[in-house]
DNA sequence: ATCCTCGCTTAACAGTGTTAAGCTGGGGAT
DNA sequence: ATCCCCAGCTTAACACTGTTAAGCGAGGAT
């Protein structure tokens, strides 16, 4: 056994690195139902054993899609925080943000927020599989919080910082689901949503 | 050839019936993907054959399902159009029940409103496939116009009826992906989060 | 008795996620 | 130089999935 100088981490194998280049390209095209473990496998030039020598399974494989996606989410929320004058406009710029990057990639919107997954469904492990979309929603509500009046109860503002989410949650997850539906402007309905969501904060 | 006397509809024969029932009941239990026509075929003491010699295939067979939400829907929303007082009632009670309706069955809510289908991608056929979506549709929208200034234009109209139904959908699909996380309390969720939608109305 | 039709089934095709078992080529040890 | 080992990959299979072509069999009509 030699020593272990690893330098290069895990996750930067160049095979590992290229089934997840190619399974973000193929997600991202066409869903994460249609695309199947053997299409990613020929698709990179590998039978498709190979693929569960660096991922346990398909979910995991998703799993890490996800956290990327989150990464992003992430980024650019600190981005924002980080050259907003208000926290109220750095909230609405954040919301902005997180429905147009939520439409330039319908699908990874699709897997990281509206994916029928048991792994949310588990009682106490609430973010444990997730820690950055956990650090995301930190962020938005330290953000309300920042809007609330100061003597607000924590329930008041985790109920705001809520509402907040789901209401803009909701105007992305329709446009990705019908995306062809007659919505009307999508910069207006932008606006509206998050105008009434936000200045509805006491 | 009889002459044709059939007093039944074809969609009231006692094995279509059978089959309805039964999937409804899986799908409401296990979720879209997780039953298979096999799985459906057997506890009905069918082949699975027969199932396709009364549904196109299993898109048909949901689609059928999803009509029955939105008949539920639909149904909910005249019977509290015809008590309403005021259509700003009207409206945050068609929203309240929507939000309940969806958590109730939340299976049926994601089939019905958060399923990846090509059917909705079709871009001149906006609601051929759902009528009664539609329908719901267009009370919601004109209840909304009910509550506005008469001089509103079509497009205000469409994008505040729009936003709030976004806004309500929001917090369905958020409740019905993550059961498990700690949201607050759903009754000011819901409250919060159609108040601030409808309360923006000018 | 024959035929024919209707309701259903058998058996198969092509595809899925997943895994046990095996092959193979290159590097370290002898 | 030879051996051996092991990492990295593949083959082949299992148990599923949606779907369909072909066929079976009982009952009524002729």
């Amino acid at each position: 056994m030699s020593t272990q100088t690893t330098i290069i981490d895990s996750s930067q194998l160049p095979l590992k690195m290229l089934i997840l280049d190619a399974a973000r390209k193929l997600f991202a095209e066409h869903g994460y139902a249609q695309v199947s473990m053997r299409k990613l496998a020929t698709t990179i030039g590998y039978s498709p054993t190979t693929i569960y020598h660096h991922f346990k399974d398909k979910k995991e494989l998703f799993l890490c899609l996800t956290e990327e996606t989150y990464r992003d989410f992430l980024h650019a929320i600190n981005e924002i925080l980080s050259v907003s004058k208000s926290p109220r406009d750095a909230l609405k710029n954040i919301l902005h943000t997180f429905v147009t990057m939520g439409l330039e990639n319908p699908n990874a919107y699709r897997v990281g927020f509206m994916m029928e997954t048991d792994l949310w469904k588990v009682r106490d492990s609430q973010f444990e599989h997730n820690p950055l979309g956990k650090t995301m929603y930190d962020r938005i509500n330290s953000c309300v919080k920042k809007c609330m009046l100061p003597g607000s109860t924590d329930e008041d503002i985790l109920v705001t910082s809520n509402s907040i989410i789901a209401a803009t949650h909701g105007l992305t997850a329709l446009l990705v689901t019908y995306p062809n539906f007659e919505w009307g402007p999508v910069h207006k309905l932008k606006k509206q949503v998050i105008d009434s969501a936000v200045d509805s904060i006491v």
